[in-house]
DNA sequence: CACATGACCTAAC
DNA sequence: TGTTAGGCCATGT
């Protein structure tokens, strides 16, 4: 069943929270989903952060590949083999992993 | 309302 | 070093 509509671009306000935060990354910078996290507030909230930015609706609007783990590992994008696009935006951006 | 899922994290074996 | 288990929060079914 297709999930995504821009109705739903509104979402819930954790939503909104989590994308806002992603658009004040600046370029070439990168934030863990633990920062994320605590920077809307709930830093235990970890995985609602994880999935409100796989819920992104805008993946060309909102950075998304500038979230990796706490680890430094890519995480994930857009699906499976996302991941390695999400690694040439990194590099592109001068990311070092 | 209850169950199941996930682009997670930390700790333990 | 790689895998397993538990915990945490919000969303969707």
């Amino acid at each position: 069943m297709i999930s995504i509509q821009f109705k739903q671009l509104n979402g819930t306000p954790f939503q909104k929270l989590v994308w806002a935060e992603l658009l004040k990354i600046k370029r070439g910078e990168t934030v863990t989903y633990k920062e994320l996290a605590k920077r809307i507030g709930k830093p235990k909230a970890i995985r609602a952060v994880a999935n409100a930015v796989g819920a992104n609706p805008l993946p060309v609007k909102i950075p998304c590949h500038r979230v990796v783990r706490s680890d430094g590992t890519i995480g994930g994008y857009s699906g499976r083999g996302g991941v390695k696009t999400k690694k040439m935006l990194l590099k592109q951006e001068g990311v070092i992993f």
